[in-house]
DNA sequence: TCGCTTCGAGTCACCCTGACCTGAACCCGG
DNA sequence: CCGGGTTCAGGTCAGGGTGACTCGAAGCGA
């Protein structure tokens, strides 16, 4: 058997801040690109699954513990790294901001819009962009915003998700009209109280399957792609 | 730095005959499982790339030389091999029937319908799975029907590799409405001679990306699987 | 020439979509 | 107490896409 590659897990992670994609990035404390901003991650562990390292990770660096952990790409290019050759397994991640609060915002771990990140170590700024564009794509045709939202929500809060994800507003009649034909939600039968003007209905997910999917259950599922 | 799994590429070929998906696989040599049948792939080289490596295994084990290869899934999990920890980072390529013909049938490479495969090797059964259903998701809102087909053809050849896929018949009239309001495709004026009954146009591809897409370009197509 | 088969084009009802409108419910300020 | 402002909830309406279906055109073979 030849030698073979270092193997490395990184996450990108998503969540939502006044409307807005933000994912935090930690600081790197070694050479190569050090002080450099990069994706959270590390080795792969001989006896430790990938996603599960990539949870652990970034438990460990973030304090964060995703309700969405999905795998992205695997980067495997010959140069990606300048200290020799690194495969590297993405998984990206959805926080609900409430999660998102436990994530200490120091000197090494720092919150960046999704859109206007600075250069980062390695290629990592191309996997984020990725990672942006297959989230853009799944919330097209699937229920992921639910890893954005908290166990009930509001109609307008939903919506927000998307148009956030989406960069464009959207018409609050024909999106209830959409969401509640398409049956994956369902009217929860209490509302908002205490807030200003008519209290809005809250909801829930009918499927509550979130949360690692992979090749196993995707066959399962009548999602779509991709 | 830690001890690293071995790390390995694997790819599931698809291919059209008689209106169905095939499937070669190769029979292993060694142990573990020897003498079952398995994916083609090898170690991944020190200096090469992971689609590389994909590309020049299909070509040493099978004489392929597909017009499609992407990227499937990356396979991690502890106790895939029984004889270590074993990472395969897995591809999908198609060929188009003219292509396959190369590749010789012998007591190494055997060709399977994709839907009634044998006991294989490792977890492949479970990839081969994962990448039909992947195959059928794509077909649905993408064109990558090109993959099977040669540089011209005929609106029943497509349809036929739809309904191949799909596993339905479909409706010409509608068929042929859909796909040619979608653009992606355009008659080159000529007809096929000598077969029977009234001559149908040919047909061929406006946008002639195919093979390797990654996420290079991947945000740059309007795509969306995925 | 007639019959058969496939190709290519057209029709029609239905559903989904986006744009728009109206009333209901609540808070707040006067 | 009452009316303005704002959001929620539901409905209407025209336009476009979809599926099911029909019909003539074009070629081959008997």
């Amino acid at each position: 058997m030849d030698e073979h590659p270092s193997l490395a897990v990184s996450t990108v992670i998503f969540a939502l801040r006044d409307s807005e994609l933000w994912t935090p990035l930690v600081r790197r404390i070694r050479q190569p690109y050090q002080d450099r901003w990069a994706l959270p991650g590390g080795w792969v562990a001989p006896q430790e699954g990938l996603e599960t390292t990539a949870a652990r990770k970034l438990l460990e660096t973030t304090q964060l513990d995703p309700t969405y952990l999905e795998q992205l790409y695997c980067f495997g290019d010959i140069g990606r790294s300048p200290s020799g050759r690194v495969v590297s397994v993405v998984y990206w991640a959805l926080v609900r901001p409430d999660q998102a609060e436990r994530s200490s915002d120091d000197d090494n771990v720092r919150w960046f819009r999704a859109d206007a990140l600075p250069g980062l170590a390695f290629d990592h700024n191309r996997i984020v962009e990725y990672a942006l564009w297959r989230l853009r794509n799944k919330m097209a045709h699937s229920s992921i915003a639910h890893g954005f939202l908290g166990e009930t929500f509001t109609l307008a809060e939903l919506r927000g998700v998307h148009e956030a994800v989406r960069g464009a507003t959207l018409d609050p009649a024909n999106f209830r009209r959409q969401v509640l034909a398409g049956g994956s939600i369902v009217p929860t039968g209490e509302h908002v109280v205490g807030a200003s003007h008519r209290p809005p209905a809250l909801y829930r997910y009918t499927d509550a399957t979130l949360v690692d999917q992979g090749p196993l259950l995707a066959s399962a599922l009548t999602d779509r792609e991709d």
